[in-house]
DNA sequence: ATATATATTTAGATACACCTAAATTTAAAA
DNA sequence: TTTTAAATTTAGGTGTATCTAAATATATAT
């Protein structure tokens, strides 16, 4: 069975809306994510329920299926394979990635796919941190915290981040937050839940709650 | 102004019908380019025309515009260089990378050709050796000549195939004819055209005068 | 438990890209 | 110069993906 292109866009925000097939998803949130009305969502979801790729009960959200978790992870793949490509090879900032992977994965090769993982040398991770499932839709994922949720004192490294907006990834440049820095919290502000974090031992870095929450951590 | 995929692709066929806009083109052969019928040809002229990248009359073949070519010649310069990109980097065999790239032109974004072009090395040939326009929709064409019109002793060197169809480049391929070869014409048959080559001084190959019409060589 | 608010779906349109069948126009032949 | 043939366009229709406005169902509050 073949998914056009808008379909492939759904699936892959209800699977990440749905926290990987865990939670049921709200037209509305789906509507929210993609930048529709939820008129339109409604019509997809009927269409999706038809293909079986979710399930779907008119009135109270939908659950999706096995076959639209391997789809969903085949698109995600394919998604983030291109931004370390684009990272990598053709010299992308880690915000410039983001649109241009948005059309990339929609591209349909099983080979260009294969020989591109190959090229990279199979990558495990993207440019913002997140997993890239192989080819059978298997993610190996690691344990991490946001920033905003660990102690004094504690230390990790920078694994990922849950905002992927240039405006928030441009931030990080400019303050000299990056994937595989490592970190101790020096402080916690009790009244707006601020940190100060030290950052590979040299430099010391303030930031809101908000920032910290969007930063995740694998603790050590 | 932004054209659609499928717009995209009945201009590159307009394109390559009229020659680069030297000949007129008629329906009947852009429907038989591109797989279509009649009237849906008649429906995209239809809007190509208020688009203002070809001068379509009613009845009467259309003029691809000077804005219709810079547009064509942007999208082929895009296949081209994807051509180049998975035959070079992802190890295509030049027989399959056709499909792939009818799809990866359509990708938009200029960061993304400039840098691949700069990955690339600004190749100026695809690897069915045609020429890709620079950025600016300049091609430098090269003065070539088909296989057949050549006559006896003369020699060159094979620098395009005018069919890249699979079934005629794994021919090439298995035969042993490849773009760079060094040629020169052994023997003509006056019946039916048919000739005989050396390749690189070493090897000889019959073919047909069918086969020696879509190899383009540069005369040396 | 009834009324109100919110979420969701349906109805009815539009734009795109295609199709078949019928009408029309131009080109070719008698 | 009619007639016939071929090319082309128009009419009417389908499927996809969107929208606004209206209807309906579920959830919340009084
Ligand atoms: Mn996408
Ligand atoms: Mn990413
Ligand atoms: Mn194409
Ligand atoms: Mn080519």
């Amino acid at each position: 069975m073949e998914l056009t292109t808008a379909e492939e866009n759904y699936l892959k925000a209800i699977y990440h809306l749905s926290d990987g097939g865990k939670k049921s998803v709200a037209t509305n949130d789906i509507a929210a994510e993609m930048n529709t009305k939820p008129a339109s969502v409604s019509d997809m979801l009927r269409k999706l329920g038809d293909k079986e790729v979710i399930e779907y009960r008119k009135y109270y959200g939908l659950q999706i299926t096995e076959t639209g978790k391997r789809f969903a992870l085949q698109t995600i793949r394919k998604h983030r394979l291109w931004e370390v490509f684009l990272v990598e090879k053709l010299n992308f900032a880690w915000d410039e990635v983001h649109e241009v992977a948005e059309q990339l994965e929609h591209i349909q090769s099983t080979l260009l796919i294969q020989r591109l993982d190959s090229y990279l040398n199979y990558p495990k991770f993207d440019p913002h941190g997140d997993p890239i499932p192989d080819e059978f839709g298997d993610v190996r994922a690691r344990p991490r915290v946001q920033l905003n949720e660990m102690e004094i004192d504690q230390t990790g490294q920078i694994v990922a981040v849950k905002d992927s907006s240039a405006a928030f990834l441009r931030y990080l440049d400019k303050v000299g937050a990056y994937i595989g820095a490592r970190i101790k919290v020096l402080d916690k502000v009790e009244f707006d839940g601020s940190l100060e974090i030290l950052v590979d031992q040299k430099k010391t870095l303030f930031m809101s709650k908000d920032v910290a929450g969007n930063i995740l951590v694998l603790q050590s």
